[in-house]
DNA sequence: AGCACGCCGACT
DNA sequence: GTCGGCGTGCTC
């Protein structure tokens, strides 16, 4: 065989589990030069088509049979500049494979391979038949006023969204019978006449005058309370970043997208507003994709995955309620969208504004620490109070379904008032706490403990054992509690459905509604219950839905049950996650006429928590978690990441997370770098779903370098594993959820 | 992840 | 005699 040169190829990031590229000789007709990196490229793989992006281009190690790209579908690299960077980085960031973080960052629809959509926006006109048969339509129909609206001249589509519900069915009917067309005209049409909204108050000015000035990448932490007016601020940055020719990228929680929320930005910014949510249909998401990628797009509103639209122009990047949740993709590429928003802010050299009435631990320690600036907003608009927050001590008391009997009496006591009331359940975790409800002692491990706190002992699914998810520990159940010997042991956790059914029995004269997934999970599902209930006396059952979002003018009395499975939850973060509820829960009472009351019923009246809250509001818990977190050891002292595996039998993720710890432990040892600690395996705190076993390990390093460099060093050994074929796995870095 | 190849049970 | 179970091996 003659030796054979090097040969240029291209260097394609494919949508498989294999963290490394794939050579291919670049297709008939073309070079393997630089301007083709970022396109995408049809590949054979194997004895499929794949649509995969040039990472690189380079020189092919000899000895490879290469096999010839099929097609480059784009004129232009979809992906370039900033954005191909920054995603470069989240794929080193989370050490996933190159392809996958491009196929999540692209639509559906381009990750199949389609062309880039046409972004022309579309039009109705009314035909000469439309103009001569119109006075034939029947009067008041739909159809009819359609006919009328657009006898005026055409319509554009985003206009007529706005000015005749249920238009598109008039409009099919009008085609059909050839009185109306549809057009494309050019995508940014006469924008309307931006309306002023209300002037700034001087804090408000403050913060605006602070972001306009920023130059450059600049992370700013905008602190306020519910009501205070934040969205005000976004929308004067946005206006100013419109106004220099910019472009605005605004993230909101998945509960925050309301079509109410778009109908404000549009009116107020004047332009054009491209939202990008989980409703929309996938090619409506390319489009706004595309449209972005054009530049068309001036102001893209968007949940998660908004995070991944191109922006040639970008101007600012806000991120509202930062600390939310729902920013954390669980699954796939674990990326959390405000971190990649501060990375992609910080390649685009533009601010990042991030949003909250009660951000992060970590956002609050980068401000600390000067990272961010901080920008508070203390003032709440109108005459909304802040409302009176008391807690029940509960121990000892007859609970119904959770409930005290004050709660009853006062829940009765409200209705009668002729006021709404909201009793909200913190149903998190899976596994609930065995509690002794006379002196509010709970079960412990002996073999686990922070510096703070010994981590709780959750009662297994029997009932009978008691199981510690840190190190695995059982023990049987005691029949008394140890400390007082009472028999009053429960395992705490109601659901709504049962709280529901015993206020609807006891309230039987006002309407009950529960609010959870089940019950809204049609589109504007919550919206349409609160409508039917309209300013009627009644009580609203729900979980973290009704924690922020909708004003609920009418709402008098707010009740939290179920404050101990957070208060004493295995989970370091169920503190923060608590304490953000309890506030924005809180915030729902303070937007009434009349001053909300807040109950929170606990068995720990004395917790350090409530007392922080109570006393010193937020700041004060956030200063104390802090320093504990600090002094445990926990993030953002420490920098974790969670290698999970579940699989048909235990054996077999327990195996491969064996096999990988001690990869790990060696790779520790040869590093040398202190600060590196391996908790695990142990079976995950929900240890079988959907069938399947799962167990896990977390990793926790001193410092992010000392973490990635480690797991670089040991996964390749991991993914040859043998026992990685019989278990389904996956790493998280800085997992959220410890499940 | 797919998908093919490869050896062992109940069916037209 | 075949269709198909999922073990394991590979994908430029």
């Amino acid at each position: 065989m003659p030796p054979s040169d090097p040969i240029a190829c291209l260097q394609v990031a494919l949508p498989v589990p294999l963290p490394r590229l794939f050579d291919y000789l670049p297709p008939a007709g073309h070079a393997a030069t630089p301007a083709l990196v970022g396109h995408r490229v049809q590949v054979p793989f194997g004895s499929r088509e794949l649509v995969g992006v040039v990472a690189s281009v380079g020189m092919a190690e000899a000895g490879i049979e290469l096999r010839q790209a099929r097609g480059l579908p784009d004129a232009e690299p979809l992906f370039s500049g900033e954005l191909l960077d920054s995603l470069r980085w989240l794929a080193r960031y989370t050490h996933a494979p190159p392809g996958e973080v491009f196929a999540t960052a692209l639509p559906a629809p381009l990750r199949a391979g389609e062309p880039l959509p046409d972004t022309h926006a579309w039009a109705w006109l009314l035909t000469e038949a439309g103009a001569t048969g119109l006075a034939g339509l029947r009067r008041n129909t739909r159809p009819r006023r359609l006919a009328e609206l657009l006898e005026a001249g055409p319509a554009d589509e985003e206009r007529l969204d706005r000015q005749l519900e249920g238009w598109r069915d008039a409009a099919r009917a009008l085609a059909k019978r050839g009185y109306a067309e549809r057009v494309a005209i050019p995508a940014t049409p006469g924008a309307p006449d931006p309306q002023a909204g209300p002037p700034p108050n001087p804090e408000q000015q403050a913060a605006i005058d602070a972001i306009v000035a920023a130059r450059g990448f600049a992370p700013v932490l905008l602190e306020g309370v519910t009501g205070s007016g934040k969205t005000e601020v976004y929308l004067h940055a946005i206006a100013d970043c419109l106004a220099r020719g910019r472009q605005a990228l605004v993230l909101v929680p998945e509960i925050g997208l309301t079509p109410q929320t778009l109908a404000r930005f549009r009116a107020r910014l004047g332009v054009p507003v491209h939202a990008l949510h989980s409703g929309l249909a996938d090619g409506e998401r390319a489009r706004v994709w595309a449209a972005a990628w054009r530049g068309e797009a001036r102001v893209v509103v968007g949940t998660r995955s908004a995070v991944f639209t191109p922006l040639p122009e970008a101007g600012l990047i806000v991120v509202d309620e930062e600390h939310d949740g729902s920013y954390k993709q669980q699954d796939g590429i674990r990326y959390h969208a405000r971190d990649f928003a501060l990375v992609r802010g910080k390649a685009l050299a533009v601010p990042v504004l991030l949003g909250s009435a009660t951000p992060s631990l970590e956002t609050l320690h980068n401000a600390g620490a000067g990272r961010y600036a901080h920008l508070r907003l203390r003032q709440r608009a109108g005459e909304a109070r802040p409302p009176a927050v008391r807690i029940l001590d509960v121990r000892k008391r007859p609970l119904q379904a959770g409930l005290a009997p004050e709660v009853l009496e006062m829940i009765g006591a409200a209705l009668r008032d002729g006021g709404q009331v909201l009793v909200f359940k913190n149903r998190r975790g899976y596994a609930p706490v065995l509690l002794c409800h006379d002196c509010g002692w709970s079960a412990h491990c002996p073999r686990c403990s922070t510096p703070v706190q010994s981590t709780p002992l959750t009662v297994h699914a029997g009932g009978g054992k008691l199981v510690c998810h840190h190190c695995g520990h059982r023990q049987s159940r005691p029949l008394a509690c140890p400390d007082c010997a009472s028999l009053a042991l429960q395992p705490q956790g109601v659901g709504t459905e049962r709280l529901e059914e015993l206020l609807a029995e006891r309230f039987a004269d006002w309407p009950v509604l529960r609010i959870d997934r089940g019950t809204t999970q049609r589109r504007d599902g919550l919206a349409r219950l609160l409508a039917e209930l309209g300013d009627r006396p009644g009580i609203l059952v729900g979980t973290q839905i009704l924690a922020k979002g909708h004003d609920l003018p009418h709402l008098t009395r707010v009740v939290v049950v179920g404050v101990d499975e957070g208060l004493f939850s295995s989970d370091f973060r169920a503190g923060e996650k608590l304490a953000q509820l309890l506030i924005q829960v809180a915030g729902r009472a303070g937007r009434a006429r009349r001053p909300g009351q807040v109950w929170w019923q606990t068995h720990h009246p004395d917790h350090r928590l409530l007392h922080d809250l109570l006393n010193g509001g937020y700041d004060a818990f956030a200063r104390d978690e802090l320093a504990q977190r600090e002094a445990a050891g926990f993030p953002p002292f420490a920098h974790l990441a969670m290698l999970r595996a579940e699989a048909q039998q235990a054996g077999n993720a327990d195996a491969f997370l064996r096999a990988a710890r001690s990869i790990l432990h060696d790779a520790a040892d040869r590093m040398a770098a202190p600060g590196i600690e391996l908790l695990g395996p142990v079976t995950a705190p929900m240890s079988r779903r959907a069938g399947l076993y799962r167990m896990q390990l977390l990793l926790s390093a001193a410092t992010r370098p000392v973490l990635h460099a480690l797991l670089d060093a040991a996964l390749p050994a991991i993914h040859a594993l043998p026992e990685a074929r019989r278990t389904r796995w996956s790493l998280d870095i800085d997992p959220v959820d410890l499940y």
